[in-house]
DNA sequence: ATGAAAACAGACTGTATGGTCTGTTTTGTG
DNA sequence: CACAAAACAGACCATACAGTCTGTTTTCAT
């Protein structure tokens, strides 16, 4: 609907500085996220910023959006390849790395910030529709409501776990962790003690 | 040390402080806590509010203190009154809470801020540390081993539920991913389906 | 009582930020 | 090749912010 009279130049521009907001939310936060950073860090100025972003907020959201996309993109590719059997290694793996963690600072800020909350939402929903049928696969025949526990509790418990992370990095205990989630549902993981 | 020769005018001022501070990051998230707010809510002037916290991060982190003294209080509490067999629904509530979500703005946001992790560390390692007894009553028998990894593994789904809830609120979904998670351990939950 | 230190008051400053605005260049189209 | 619209450039601005500084008042030990 607007990117029907997109330039190649411009989805090029646009690209860049998608991937620039995600490198400096990375390494400086989400509060850290500013326009000057990311014009500077993406090698562009301030008119082509604000020609594709009208503001800091839709930059963001957009910046989020973009990761999420990825991520959903390897986690897709990870089954497709390995089957379900890995997608718990895959999913934490994924959850660890700081691009998820800067993406759960917006998350949270997102409590107070109605727009933002909507703008995050819709990522939310379609990550648990992905992962369930492929979680399903993963453990057995189980009834939609004991399949939603489960899907929901392990998705809680890499979001807790990726907090976690913040303060102390204990891979193996994590691993232990979830496996105990997983062995609740009588599915086994693919996941060695560390 | 440095509480010596506090006089209680200073303490009551700096409980107001305090107290508003929490009330302005409840209200409108870490990146809307400022000094102006602060200052504002508690009815005090930036020379007060100066005096008593002489950097914006100085007052962050003891404003998250104060609500984690205030929940450890609780927990204790719930813990002497009910006994063990409350303490997930009591922590539940408790990490449910905007105040607990509110500090988990700022756990997030210590991932980029070195010092506020240092500032951060001690409380989520006493907290690990206050929980681990009621929990090894609750569980009952359990190596070390074992209990470890079902506090950390609990106290994590908690803040993953935490943060799943700014954008969805199912209470309902939210025990019963408990209750699995203690089932794994042979642990039985209060929790009364909602 | 008194004097020193702590507590408070409030104006002030430098700076960084998001956003705007006017122009220039590039693109696609007829 | 013309020409309109999109893409970009970059100076500019109002504002809000954390932190400082100089005074005044309150507290408390003596």
């Amino acid at each position: 609907m607007e990117a029907a009279r997109r330039q190649s130049r411009a989805l090029r521009t646009r690209e860049q500085i998608l991937a620039a907001a995600v490198e400096v939310m990375v390494g400086h936060g989400y509060a850290g996220l500013t326009m000057q950073r990311v014009q500077t860090a993406a090698g562009v100025t301030r008119g082509a910023l604000t020609h594709h972003f009208s503001s800091m907020r839709e930059l963001a959201v957009a910046a989020v959006d973009y990761v999420a996309a990825a991520q959903a993109g390897e986690i897709e590719a990870a089954v497709a390849d390995a089957g379900p059997a890995e997608l718990i290694e895959v999913l934490h793996e994924v959850t660890r790395r700081p691009t998820y963690v800067a993406g759960l600072e917006l998350w949270v800020a997102a409590r107070t910030d109605p727009e933002l909350r909507a703008a995050l939402r819709p990522g939310a929903r379609q990550l648990g529709r992905q992962l369930r049928e492929p979680l399903l696969l993963l453990v057995g025949d189980l009834d939609d409501e004991r399949l939603e526990v489960f899907a929901d509790g392990l998705l809680s418990l890499l979001r807790g776990l990726a907090v976690g992370g913040v303060l102390r990095d204990r891979p193996a205990l994590e691993k232990a962790v979830l496996a105990a989630w997983l062995g609740a549902f009588g599915a086994q993981a693919t996941t060695g003690a560390g």
